[in-house]
DNA sequence: AGATATTCTGTTTTT
DNA sequence: CAGAATATCT
């Protein structure tokens, strides 16, 4: 390769030899296998730019993909600084994201229009709870239920295509509920999360002259984290980069799968060779992130998993610090000490708190942190993804928004029939629902004659009328108004959505009206960057494009409302501004990706981290297999990874924090330290053998053993956490027969009992014609 | 109809 | 414990 080009030097200087291997690639099939912290998004950020202006390879002709939006934005902001207003003609975006925009362009194909919605996970429960209904289908949990569609649609099977065994009776429901659930999207003119990628492969397969426009336009398709793909995303990338010799560049790190509950597949990019024979592998396995202790610890934790591509990852780097063990009395206590450390390190001045970030397995873990940190005046951003877009409000705002656009949508029709409130009650709508159904109609169709509908009295008839008549005139306002703010804005005064918030006076509805403003001025900040972006596209519009190729951006000519809304169906709200001076808060999936000099792995307690459902999944998986060597269950793998994840975010320092006890949905919990403790030699953290935390042990009383997690033997007065001395302390043992007293009702006897710990609910049979009562547990006293 | 109280239930991760 | 479903009251 001839030095010709004076980018060419500039690209690759900073880069190993295996980094260049695989930067300078030459056409066909290319997996990179990266350890955590080896480079593999400046691999792809490089190689698109090295494409872009060493090979002058056309940025239309480039599809970059990855799974998150975190991913995408970041990766687009990276080839911003290497590539300029170039970047900007680049397809870089999520799976989800390129999936609808092509599908949008193509929506007649499907069976949509080019307005149809995209339905989110509680959307979806509602139609199948709606379906399950029409089908007179009660023996099923509809949550059960969505999740096997879910699954089917990832992998990439339509309800026809669902194989069900002749006895599986079970089966046989799901796919009839699929069957209605999806006929129902399609008559709402609504998609799933699923849809947007499974429609467009079925387009594809069924129609190999669309599916050529995109061919003959994307040479070039790049994967970042590859490991994360589930069949359907699978084969979208064998039709647009077929086998076995296409442009398709792949990135990923088997150890770092941690979506397998979303349908993810490792064995995509374990098997990625064979699926393109010939595909040249490269191997980053050097690490630039991590001190060596650190490193040590998360290669002790992931070396327990079995099915593993064999790596090395070594480093250069100083052996660093001791890991930092952190064990607390509760999660409180974990909290206050999390916000000591962190301010401890900011003094120190070596590390800034938008380089420091607390992790922690689930969402509901956050709240005590966050009050710990806003006590302790430590600056902090949640990275929640899309809580502002989750509330009530906003979302009944998108439900009215997403009407405006496509009336047909049912679950959005359903959600603010009756929102403010305006005399459209449950009976009422039951009748519409009825009606619309046996007429296999859109409730909004329904709405235009509501006197035909039967049993409706004249006044609930006026007030469909005017309901219909207020989605009439919101819909005729979107066609005219070519802004999303606009019309957000207009939407806000017909509905009186703020005002009905306001004139109900309490702190809440203020702050819900207050969203809504919000809501406004995100749909203003839409509108102010789609015409800066339109300027710059306008500025450098593609060039050279060939007759026969369609090189024009994804998104162009969608109405602003419609794009909006697809932005915060799957884009969520923009990241807030994470590093200004602010320490990072969020759950372990939102980590991957990044880095911090600092980290705190909060939870590490068993049934915390690992999940409980893993644990749980641990045990049954070594009844049914009897699996003697200790083979961990898929479940518990993926949990491991989670934790290597983890570990390998931070550059500097890891603190690993535990808490003896913690309420875990409303009781009091002893969870022993986590199994992925035990796998760090002590010697990381700085600590001898004995000093490594032990199962908790509380003070119980008598033999009675720790109550842990799924063990439920009875209910058990328990004493062990007293604090009161004369009052009963909660339920911990068997109290059945027990005599008890209560202030008002006098002396009786316990028959049941339910839950443990103060808060238990006990049914107690009172004397004196009390009867049946059931108390709380710390309202009674024992005799 | 609608507001409010009560019981029940199911508890992960995200596009 | 929190959100959903359900019961009860106005």
């Amino acid at each position: 390769m001839s030095p010709a080009n004076p980018h060419e030097s500039a690209l690759l200087e900073d880069l190993n030899a295996p980094q260049r291997e695989a930067v300078l690639h030459g056409d066909g099939p290319l997996l990179v296998l990266s350890g955590a912290g080896s480079g593999k998004t400046r691999v792809i950020t490089r190689r698109v730019a090295y494409l872009v202006k060493v090979h002058n390879v056309y940025p239309w002709r480039i599809l970059a993909v990855t799974f998150t939006n975190k991913a995408a934005r970041e990766m687009r902001e990276r080839l911003v600084q290497l590539l300029g207003a170039q970047a900007n003609e680049l397809v870089v975006s999520t799976f989800h994201s390129a999936a609808a925009q092509i599908l949008r362009r193509e929506a007649e194909h499907v069976g949509l229009t080019r307005s149809f919605v995209i339905y989110d996970d509680s959307d979806q429960l509602n139609v199948v709870k709606r379906a399950m209904r029409e089908a007179g289908i009660e023996s099923m949990q509809p949550r059960e239920i969505l999740h096997r569609i879910d699954q089917e649609k990832n992998a990439a099977r339509l309800p026809e295509h669902m194989q069900v065994a002749p006895g599986d009776e079970r089966g046989q429901l799901v796919r009839k509920v699929y069957a209605a659930y999806q006929e129902r999207l399609r008559a709402a003119n609504a998609v799933d999360f699923g849809d947007l990628l499974l429609l467009l492969v079925t387009l594809f397969r069924t129609r190999p002259d669309v599916l050529e426009n995109y061919r003959r336009r994307f040479h070039h398709v790049l994967v970042d984290e590859f490991q994360d793909t589930n069949p359907v995303q699978y084969a979208l990338l064998k039709q647009l980069a077929p086998p076995p010799s296409a442009n398709l560049v792949v990135v990923g790190d088997d150890d770092q799968s941690i979506y397998r509950w979303r349908g993810a597949d490792v064995d995509n990019i374990l098997g990625f060779p064979r699926q393109y024979p010939g595909a040249k592998v490269v191997k980053l396995e050097q690490n630039y992130r991590s001190d060596q202790n650190i490193l040590d610890a998360a290669h002790e934790v992931i070396r327990k998993n079995t099915r593993r591509m064999e790596k090395k990852l070594w480093s250069e780097r100083q052996r660093g610090q001791t890991l930092n063990l952190m064990l607390n009395r509760d999660e409180r206590a974990e909290g206050q000490e999390v916000a000591r450390q962190i301010l401890a390190l900011q003094r120190e001045g070596f590390i800034k708190l938008s380089s420091m970030a607390v992790f922690y397995r689930a969402n509901a873990q956050s709240r005590v942190l966050e009050e710990a940190l806003r006590l302790a005046r430590v600056p902090y951003t949640l990275v929640s993804g899309r809580s502002f877009y989750d509330r009530a409000e906003v979302r009944d705002a998108s439900a009215y928004l997403r009407l405006m656009v496509n009336p047909r949508s049912d679950a959005d029709l359903l959600r603010i029939i009756n929102i403010p409130a305006r005399g459209i009650g449950d009976t009422t709508v039951e009748r519409v629902t009825d009606f619309a159904n046996a007429r296999g109609v859109s409730l909004y169709e329904v709405l235009s004659q509501p006197e035909q509908i039967p049993a409706l009295n004249g006044a609930a008839v006026k007030r469909l009328k005017g309901f219909r008549n207020l989605l009439e005139s919101l819909t005729a306002f979107a066609q005219t108004n070519e802004e999303a703010a606009g019309a957000v804005d207009q939407m806000l005064r017909e509905t009186k959505l703020v005002e009905t918030l306001q004139a109900e006076g309490s702190d809440e509805s203020q702050t819900r009206a207050e969203n809504l403003r919000e809501f406004l001025g995100a749909a203003q900040e839409f509108d102010l960057n789609r015409a800066a972006a339109a300027v710059a596209a306008a500025a450098n519009p593609p060039s050279d494009v060939p007759p026969e190729v369609d090189a024009a951006p994804l998104t162009a000519d969608v109405p602003a409302l419609q794009a909006f809304l697809e932005q915060i169906s799957l884009v969520g709200e923009a990241d807030a501004e994470v590093g200004d001076g602010r320490v990072a808060l969020m759950t372990l999936h939102a980590a991957k990706g990044l880095e911090f000099d600092a980290v705190f792995l909060t939870g590490m307690e068993e049934n915390v981290f690992p999940h409980s459902r893993a644990v749980k999944s641990e045990s049954t998986f070594l009844n049914e297999v009897a699996s003697a060597d200790g083979e961990p269950s898929e479940e518990m793998a993926e949990e491991r990874r989670l934790c290597y994840v983890g570990f390998t975010r931070a550059r500097k320092r890891l603190f690993v924090s535990l808490a003896q006890c913690r309420s875990l949905f409303g009781e009091l919990r002893y969870n022993a330290p986590s199994r992925f403790l035990r796998d760090v030699p002590p010697a990381l953290f700085g600590i001898s053998e004995q000093e490594v935390p032990e199962a908790p042990r509380p003070m119980v009383p008598s033999t009675q053993r720790r109550r842990t997690w799924d063990e439920d033997d009875g209910p058990r007065i328990d004493r062990s956490y007293s604090q009161a001395s004369s009052d009963m302390d909660g339920v911990g043992g068997d109290v059945r027969g027990m005599r008890v007293r209560h202030e008002q009702f006098g002396v009786g006897r316990v028959v049941s009992a339910d839950g443990n710990g103060p808060n238990a609910k006990v049914t107690v049979e009172f004397g004196g014609g009390v009867g049946l009562k059931r108390i709380i547990a710390r309202f009674l006293i024992p005799g």
